[in-house]
DNA sequence: GAACCAAGCGAGAGGTAGGA
DNA sequence: TCCTACCTCTCGCTTGGTTC
């Protein structure tokens, strides 16, 4: 249901069943009430028995649940391509110092998520940050790069992996470590984490004009600094890629009003191919998250990692129709791929419908009833005119309630027993 | 008239939508 | 979240049709 209702977005749950804004796919599942009821009911822990050491994980409310999807997110395999980013769960209520606030983002408040995904979005790994003092390892690369290195743990060594982040993360102590480890490293670089290394200043850079590149190598562990000159000036490091062979990128000059060619070493080109994997994976789910209001913050958390493993669901199919050579419109749209999920779902427990049907809802017409009108007790009682008459239909006697006669009283019109043995005709009408 | 069967009826329980 | 009107469902009883 709640996929359902990603696929067309309400202000408010209940407008999904109110008569006016009614959407069938959602309240043919059920009503309203279960629906609240059991969205009241979700826990992933016993908050009786969990234990205090456990209480000490500021996510320990949700943590089974997020064992197991990121269980799950291991399990499919990673692309030679990675991409490291923050990414934010919106989430405006009050929850200690869990709740970050990001300037410049579209969604400031709420929960940070550190994301390793390949460059089309799959989500392989994660971990939500608790906040300064909330991660028990040490901090020995600063905190993006304890991230980086923690989010690496989960690939596998010397097999050629290639990562990328941006600058909060980029460190030399950083690259040196994930070069001994065997993966391959390209990332945006803070001015004052250049360590010594002397490439050219910004302001001398800009000067030689847009597209002009220095670096440095540190013949030591192979890591190469690049800082290039776009509109600004851009600072890379990398322990695999340098500036050659060099491309051209296609820029806006502002100057001549017309599109322009711009040299680009090798390391942009990498890092602008393959970086945008979190930033993609958070596009997809902008257009398939529904955000149902709440105080409980961990049910925040919960809506959107299953919104991310619909997500994933459908860029791994994707990914296995492109291997199966399944083009054009025979691949599903991540809507209408949501939309398969669901039903499926849904008619996994699909009950009969009871309860009070809508106002909006065709009901067949009942047929009509028919009223038997008993003779008032004035009437019954006066012992005038009261003819017996015969019918052509039998009908039940109606004192003794067994026997069926065709005798009727003319003017009460009551099917009315008499025989040697009882009178009911007469009983019926004395007190 | 008795027996059997099926449909109808009605009360109570339980569930739902809409509103406060 | 609670209340209320209104609906469906169930079950036991009633009623009508059919047969012997």
């Amino acid at each position: 249901m709640y996929f359902k209702m990603g696929l067309v977005e309400m202000p408010s749950i209940r407008m999904y069943w109110e008569k006016e804004t009614r959407y069938p796919p959602v309240t043919e599942v059920m009503s309203r009430n279960r629906f609240q009821l059991l969205l009241s009911l979700i826990h992933f822990v016993d908050n009786e028995t969990v234990s205090e050491e456990t209480k000490k994980d500021r996510l320990w409310k949700i943590r089974p649940f997020l064992d197991m999807f990121r269980a799950r997110c291991l399990q499919t395999t990673p692309a030679e391509h990675q991409s490291i980013d923050e990414m934010m769960v919106p989430y405006k209520g009050k929850f200690g110092n869990i709740r970050q606030y990001v300037r410049g983002k579209p969604h400031p408040w709420g929960f940070k998520v550190w994301a390793r995904c390949s460059v089309h979005g799959i989500l392989h790994d994660f971990d939500v940050y608790q906040g300064k003092g909330g991660d028990k390892g040490a901090n020995v690369f600063g905190i993006g790069g304890d991230v980086v290195v923690k989010l690496c743990k989960t690939l596998p060594k010397d097999v050629g992996h290639k990562i990328y982040a941006d600058n909060f993360f980029t460190s030399v102590e950083l690259i040196e470590k994930l070069s001994e480890d065997g993966f391959l490293y390209a990332g945006t670089v803070r001015k004052n984490r250049l360590a010594k290394c002397n490439v050219l200043e910004e302001n001398a850079l800009k000067k030689k004009g847009r597209g002009s590149h220095d670096f440095r190598v540190e013949s030591k562990t192979n890591t190469v600094c690049v800082r290039w000159q776009d509109s600004k000036a851009v600072t890379l490091m990398s322990n695999y890629a340098g500036p050659e062979p060099m491309d051209k990128a296609r820029r806006w000059d502002k100057s001549k009003k017309d599109y322009t060619n711009v040299d680009r070493p090798y390391i942009i080109r990498e890092y602008n191919t393959h970086m945008g994997g979190v930033d993609m994976l958070d596009a997809h789910i902008s257009r398939c998250k529904y955000s149902i209001r709440t105080r409980r913050w961990y049910l925040i958390l919960f809506w959107h990692f299953t919104s991310i493993g619909v997500i994933n669901a459908w860029l791994l199919y994707k990914r296995d129709c492109s291997l199966l050579g399944i083009t054009g419109k025979s691949v599903m749209k991540l809507r209408q791929f949501q939309s398969k999920v669901a039903q499926a779902l849904i008619e996994r427990g699909t009950t009969r419908k009871s309860g009070r049907p809508s106002l909006g809802e065709e009901t067949s017409p009942k047929p009509p009833k028919i009223i038997r009108v008993e003779p008032c007790e004035d009437a019954r009682f006066d012992q005038i005119a009261h003819w017996p008459v015969k019918r052509d239909k039998r009908r039940r006697c109606a004192v003794c309630k067994t026997i069926k006669t065709d005798t009727c009283c003319e003017r009460c019109d009551v099917p009315l027993c008499f025989n040697e043995r009882r009178n009911c005709y007469k009983l019926y009408h004395i007190k």
